[in-house]
DNA sequence: TTGTAGGCGTTATCAC
DNA sequence: GTGATAACGCCTACAA
């Protein structure tokens, strides 16, 4: 290590330039020079350094990513996704997790201007002015998934939280579900909380169900609150029919149900969201919305290397959903 | 953006020398120029270029990772722990993924030294005299997790894996199981694969039961493996108890136990390997070996940024177990 | 076909 | 306290 191109030509006998030629294939060079650079080339495993050649390219090759939380599998998945696609075209990954703090999101857009990384990958649960702000000032191509965000600079990739509650609640209340109830997600979540919530709500309003005789809990998307709130909702109402924001917290209403000794789904009918690994194998096997976001991950990935190479990307893009109806609906 | 530093110097009537005192800190400014300097940075918003910098101090704060797939709950929130860590020194992360491919794991080797990278965190599941090789031509520091490998050059970061398939198996045989079996991770993962399955049978060894009486079948760790499995054994054992690799395959056996009308932990003990966040839920819950991959990966960005320091740190790290009881065991 | 020289943006050194 | 200058390692005109 510590080899540079100018060690390379001295003891290839030939000039920097020349080895730089051989390197990135550009120019002719002589066939007996190529094979001599080559073979120090290889005799010393030399690398050139990424730094200088970004410094004079005025690119790195690498996208940022800014995703809320590794634990949520659904994240894991997307930047899965997002590495194994941006990989096929030669760029790398610097990941940074926010905790959904915004004060740190806009601190990682400033790392990455810094680092003068080639693209963005943006994906939070909230997204305020100061968001916007900081990415208009940013000259690289950005994409924010999960947020819709009507902004002609930027790409947008959503998820239709709402169609998707909605079309959940539908089917739940086609099955004959008299006494719907909702564990929502935090309704500061715009995504994944609040506009599955008002999904929900827009299929009530549909059937001139009144919002204000239907009981909803807010929960945090953990089984224990999803247990808990299936706990609150019991205390004060009797209900046949629950959607939940996420899987987890499906399963915690499900335990619950279980130990006030309701059968489901002949009882009470579950739904969840996110169709998690457990979700098909879990005793009763619970129905749920599938989103696919290893996919979303790798189209997100494309559109984005897309955008740095300087094709034109629709604005807005969005991600299909899948209901799956198993054992804990009727 | 497009911003250098002489343009704010120019802007702010100083050379490029005081812009640069001023954002880092070193030397004596003139109180005045510093506040002219700094108005002009605020208002351009001027950040300086992270590889002009890198190339002159060799230095990137950045710390490269490669995992095999962040679809495992494990790794992801290892890396969780290396980022969240990592930040906290000012440190940022490349993520790699492998896909278990020796190959890939080796070109990203390359790649990181390429990148200039300060330091790697290197998780395989696979460990061969190639990449010895290549970690050897490396001058920066690397930490290898969940790999035995004697080598002073590099930091090593294990899990006890032996000990804790020891100390599971022996619980069960001390809770009376007579007929106990095994699904083991595939073979070729020397950790989670080769390693419980050999502390598995020492704790036989030692209770003086011949392995070939004992049923072991191979799974890939996932929910359907487990299942399969377990049926496989049935088809011509009768068994008391399962100890499985991981808490997926367990849940699949849990399941196939169901279907064969077994009851757990009555007829079956059943201990797995993990805690995911299922496995307290479950019904029943199930007993398992919790290992804290959030730490571990936390405690690897120390050491390895320790080691980057200048440091002098330990060369073999050893992360702790702890047995989990609960429903799924007597 | 090959080599020399200048510059990418920053910081450290050295005069002033 | 401040500014010019060289250097980090590479690539690309341009000249030979």
């Amino acid at each position: 290590m510590g080899l540079n191109i100018k060690d390379i030509a001295r003891m290839a006998n030939v000039s920097p330039a020349t080895v730089s030629r051989v390197i990135n294939g550009t120019g002719n060079v002589n066939e007996e020079n190529r094979q001599r650079v080559l073979k120090v080339l290889e005799e010393t495993g030399y690398k050139p350094n990424a730094l200088a050649r970004g410094l004079l390219r005025n690119r790195t090759n690498v996208i940022g990513i800014i995703v809320p939380d590794l634990s949520n599998i659904n994240f894991a998945e997307y930047v899965k996704g997002i590495e194994n696609e941006a990989k096929k075209y030669d760029y790398n990954i610097i990941l940074t997790t926010s905790g959904n703090s915004a004060e740190n999101e806009i601190s990682y857009f400033q790392l990455f201007k810094e680092k003068r990384l080639d693209g963005i990958i943006f994906s939070g649960t909230i997204f305020t002015k100061k968001h916007k702000r900081e990415i208009d000032k940013t000259d690289i191509p950005v994409l924010v998934f999960g947020q819709n965000f009507g902004d002609n600079k930027l790409i947008s990739m959503n998820i239709d939280n709402q169609s998707a509650a909605y079309e959940a609640t539908k089917i739940l209340l086609s099955k004959g579900a008299k006494k719907i109830c909702m564990i929502t997600g935090p309704l500061w979540d715009r995504a994944a909380g609040y506009d599955r919530y008002s999904g929900f709500l827009k299929a009530l309003a549909e059937e001139g169900i009144s919002p204000n005789s239907v009981p909803i809990e807010e929960g945090d998307f953990t089984i224990n609150s999803g247990y808990k709130s299936m706990k609150n909702i019991l205390k004060r109402y009797e209900v046949d029919a629950v959607l939940a924001a996420n899987d987890y917290m499906a399963l915690g209403a499900i335990r619950c149900l279980f130990d006030e000794n309701k059968k489901i789904p002949e009882d009470v009918q579950v739904m969840g969201f996110d169709d998690i690994v457990i979700s098909d194998i879990y005793n009763p096997s619970l129905s749920t919305v599938r989103i696919d976001f290893y996919n979303a991950g790798k189209l997100s990935a494309r559109k984005l290397i897309k955008a740095i190479e300087g094709e034109k990307v629709e604005e807005n893009i969005i991600i299909p959903y899948e209901i799956v109806l198993r054992g804990s609906t009727k």
